[in-house]
DNA sequence: CGCGGGCTTGACTCACTTCAAGTTGTGTGG
DNA sequence: CCACACAACTTGAAGTGAGTCAAGCCCGCG
């Protein structure tokens, strides 16, 4: 019974077991989810947060007339919910990709890190600041890069977050997202992800099986689109002792 | 000789003198920037943080190939350097776009207010998650709405910000950014913010005068690109006493 | 007076969308 | 074991929103 949310932190600093015991409450609970299923909705009262036990997920907001935007895209070990922790109600709708296990806790038990455990307390906040310098290049490659460039650099973000708790990964990973998903993602049309998936394969930077995706040529792909990778490590010299 | 950093936080909850006197702290120093200078490059190694005092700023990142994205606008009052925390090297360049005053402080300040004002760290907390939104729905614009909607979305989002602090503002304000910054923003060139701009306005939306923007019809123009308003409240009620 | 940066405007181009008609694969029921 | 339903993917043709290029304008400034 290992717990991939001290997995992921630990990969950071050194976690006290005080700190592990104020996280082990955060996974007491535990809920499934099935694949296509919303655990919540954007506008709706929020009052828990989430650790991802097992599964994908992600959130996206919706225009009025359908279009949609993903946002974010979730693995286990991830904390789920802190975007929200500053509003009552959701802003964008969680929905599981493939079947999930999530531990809901209460919002109120952040307070507690926060009194207690200010060297957990850095952390989640780095955790938070990282991901908003993952949203900063995304908002990067979405503003100003071509449909092939989008579309590495969403693979290019998967597998470096994917290395993060899994070092057997080496170029290749299972991307349970169809193409309209992937568009949704890095703004395109399901047509065209297809297409861009097909060139990158024919170009020789990928290749596709079902739901298995290589990255043949990872060095040219980051080359070409100029990823930045975010989550090997972090600054963690400033912490409180 | 008011702090806009201690102004703009008590706007979400009162500061305690505790927390006033570690937010003063913050700000003890000070150093001006001309238009157009860079206060730090990507890349660079930053160990210090900012209070902006006077004028705007923005964050930026280049491609490669000279293509830019603007990814946040800076007043007086805000934080600068929260996303940097997570790493030694700048994530992003930032550059005065007028004139500013700045008031640079370690990083390492920071463990201080998490060791001893929770209600504080609480709420820095809660801002930077808060700018997680606010870049989330850029993204959202940037990635799924039309050039017309983009451009609107950032002229509602910069009113909505200028209105916390300063509750004269109604309808208008003056933009110190070029049409080459605009597009840098919302990402479109700066010939196409042009003919935007003048559709916007044969359109009735807004009224352009220099560089003082009026929007004439604030209502229409939020139903047209479904705009959230991030800013004039937070939840604070889970915060520590 | 001339210079230069920023803005405007029009003609042309192109990356991506839209629409529509297949194809493939997969689970389901008879 | 086949039939068929359905979702996901593929492919091509046509359309369009925004980019590119280029010329001209406006205006503050040396």
């Amino acid at each position: 019974m290992s717990s991939c949310l001290i997995a992921k932190l630990s990969h950071y600093i050194d976690l006290s077991s005080d700190d592990c015991r104020l996280l082990e409450r955060l996974e007491k609970n535990e809920r499934e989810y099935s694949a296509g299923t919303d655990v919540h909705t954007i506008g709706m009262e929020v009052s828990h947060m989430h650790v991802v036990k097992s599964g994908w997920l992600y959130n996206y907001l919706d225009l009025p007339d359908g279009r949609r935007q993903i946002v974010r895209i979730h693995h286990p070990g991830d904390v789920l919910g802190l975007p929200d922790i500053a509003y009552n109600d959701a802003s964008s709708t969680l929905r599981a990709s493939t079947d999930a296990c999530l531990c809901p806790f209460p919002k109120s038990h952040m307070d507690e890190i926060f009194v207690n455990a200010p060297r957990l307390t850095a952390l989640l906040f780095t955790i938070a600041v990282r991901d908003q310098v993952v949203l900063i290049d995304m908002l990067r490659a979405t503003g100003r890069m071509s449909a092939r460039e989008r579309v590495s650099y969403l693979l290019l973000d998967l597998l470096a977050r994917l290395r993060v708790t899994n070092k057997e990964i080496t170029d290749s990973f299972k991307l349970p997202l169809n193409q309209s998903e992937i568009g949704d993602t890095v703004g395109l049309t399901n047509v065209y992800v297809s297409k861009t998936l097909k060139q990158l394969q024919s170009d020789g930077y990928i290749s596709l099986d079902n739901t298995q995706v290589r990255l043949l040529n990872e060095d040219a792909m980051i080359e070409m689109c100029d990823f930045a990778e975010r989550y090997a490590s972090i600054d963690t010299s400033w912490f409180p002792a």
